[in-house]
Formats: structure tokens, sequence, C-alpha cells
DNA sequence: CGGATGTCAGGCTCACTGAAATTC
DNA sequence: CGAATTTCAGTGAGCCTGACATCC
């Protein structure tokens, strides 16, 4: 009904300058920019962002619940679900039932799932790289820095 | 079918480290946090944020077509219309056909419509201050110089 | 019992596309 | 004719909720 931020509209003309230079709106506007190049790279591997996420935080933790997956990554326990279904079907992870609490089930990567987070890292290394590509090396440090701190500020008064 | 970066489901644990870091991930965070703020914020005065952005660039532009509105908010042509329906009903802007060209209107703000976008401003000022709470005055002006930096680039690449 | 877990079904918003009607 | 403008209808992905069966 209602929506529809654009890029193709704002290529001709300049947008309004109060605008431009307000900090969520172009919070909004990067992320759906980089957004699209991390899609768009990981599409190429036949991967999409949680399957690295998930990839990620299993080859950190060992192998977990999909609960505990779950709070380390933020994807939602439902829509867990379909991504390991997906890493399943790929020959990344396994997923067994976990002997010691039958509620629950136990995900593991696979050799296969490490070689392909190997890859995957050095791709999303450089998406970031595409992002951030106007900026130095210290001024990407100090970007990373002050957005680190404004999102543990958000994620610490939502915890209440 | 696929998704879910959640907040809830971060609550508890900690998140990857190596996740924890990643600009395209803290980007989508934050920008997904300050739209909430936002939104909630602007949902008080019964507005929402592309209220503002049409009030604003009319208000720096003066009278325009929907097309050239659409080129300076960003906002799509085909989502444009009912953003102007919304502001129309409350009597915050008009919309007449344009004489010298049949195919457009013309979009002017009325008194009531420059009233409340003063509101309005005052605001989302406040909303940004918001997002930004947990970064000192010239902490805040780097962080928008830097965004407003990788954010033209990306303009400009896509303007090809 | 209360609470956690995995799963499925769906809702709602939003960026985006396509096409039709009108006018230049 | 081709191109621009307004409008409407619809898609697909992402975030999120609710409910159910199972098990602690």
């Amino acid at each position: 009904m209602i929506g529809g931020m654009t890029w193709d509209a704002m290529d001709d003309h300049q947008p309004s300058a109060r605008l431009r230079r307000l900090p969520s709106r172009m919070l909004a506007m990067i992320a759906m920019q980089a957004d699209r190049l991390v899609n768009e790279g990981l599409a190429q591997m036949d991967a999409r962002k949680w399957h690295y996420a998930a990839l990620v935080a299993l080859n950190e933790s060992g192998p977990v619940s999909q609960a505990e997956l779950s709070k380390r990554t933020g994807i939602y326990r439902s829509d867990l679900v379909s991504v390991i279904n997906e890493l399943a079907e790929r020959g990344f992870v396994e997923r067994a039932p976990d002997p010691a609490d039958r509620r629950r089930n136990v995900i593991t990567v696979t050799e296969r799932g490490r070689g392909h987070l190997e890859r995957l890292d050095k791709l999303i290394t450089e998406l970031q790289d595409d992002v951030l590509a106007p900026l130095t090396r210290p001024e990407r440090e100090q970007l990373t820095d002050l957005l680190a701190r404004v999102l543990e500020h958000h994620s610490r008064s939502r915890a209440s």
C-alpha cells in the first residue's frame, strides 16, 4: 500500500539537503545497498547470508541445538528450520536428535561445511570492502567502532 | 519461507564474535532499530516517515510534479500516490492538475502542512538523538560524515 | 504442572515490477 | 510514433506471531 524508498528514482536529481544527512535515512539506504551487494555476491555461490551466519556461529561454538544457534545468530527459531534444511541438503551441516534431551536437535558442521565457510569468509570480506569502498582503512575502523557502540546500546536497552 | 534476523532472540546470549562486528550486519541491525524508533515516534503524530520526506522536499523546492517529488525524496512514483493521498486527506498538501502539462499533477504544501512539518522536524531531531544516544556530539558528526561519504559513493556508482 | 524445543502456517510491511490510460 | 506521467495491481523477501506436539 505504502512504501518505496528507491535508488533508481534518485539517480538524476539531488535529494533534499535536509533529508540527505538524516542519520536514520542514511542508515536505511546504506543498509539496503550493503544487503544488495552481499546477497548478490552470496547468490553466486548458491548461498544466503543466513547460511554464513549459521556456519560462522556453529564453527565457533561447536555443535549446538537450534535454539542455541538462534540466540547466537539472531535468526528466528521458526526461520532457522529452513536455513538448516538448506545447509543439510548441501551437506554442510548434519541434524541429529540429542540423546541427552530428546526435544533438541544437535547441529554439527561437516568437513565440507568448513571448506564452504572458508570460501564464504573470503567473499564476505571482499564484499565488506565494496560496501566501505570510499573510506580509508582507519576510517573503516572508526566507522565500525561507532556502529558497534550504537548497536550495543540498543541491544542493551532492549534486553530489559 | 527463509529469513529472520531478530532482536528478541539475541537478548540472552552473545552473538558470535566474528558476526558481531560485520559492517553489513551492523548496518542492517542499526537501520532496523532506527526505523523502529522513527516509525513509533511518528505514529504518535499520525505520520509516517514518507510524510516527512515529502513535506521537507516540497517545502524546499516549492510546488512540483509527483515525478519530480519522487526524484527528490526517493519514494517510488507508484508508492508516492498513496503518500500524497494521505497528506491530502489530512489537509497538508493539495493536488491539482498542471495546466501547462496535463499529464502532471502539481503538489503544493498548505499552511497547515507547514505547521505540521515544523512539529515533525522537532520530533525527528529528537529521534535522531535517540538513535545516536551513546555517541558524543563530535562522534555523531563523525559518523554522519562517514555515512554520507559511503552513501554518496553508492549513489554515484548506481547512476551510471 | 510450567517451560523449553522444533516445526508449520500465516500476517504484515516494504522495495520493486508491470501495465494501462493519458498526454506530450 | 516514442517518451513521460499518474495510477493500480501484484510479487517476493524479511521480520514476526501464534499455535501445536513433544519432551524436560
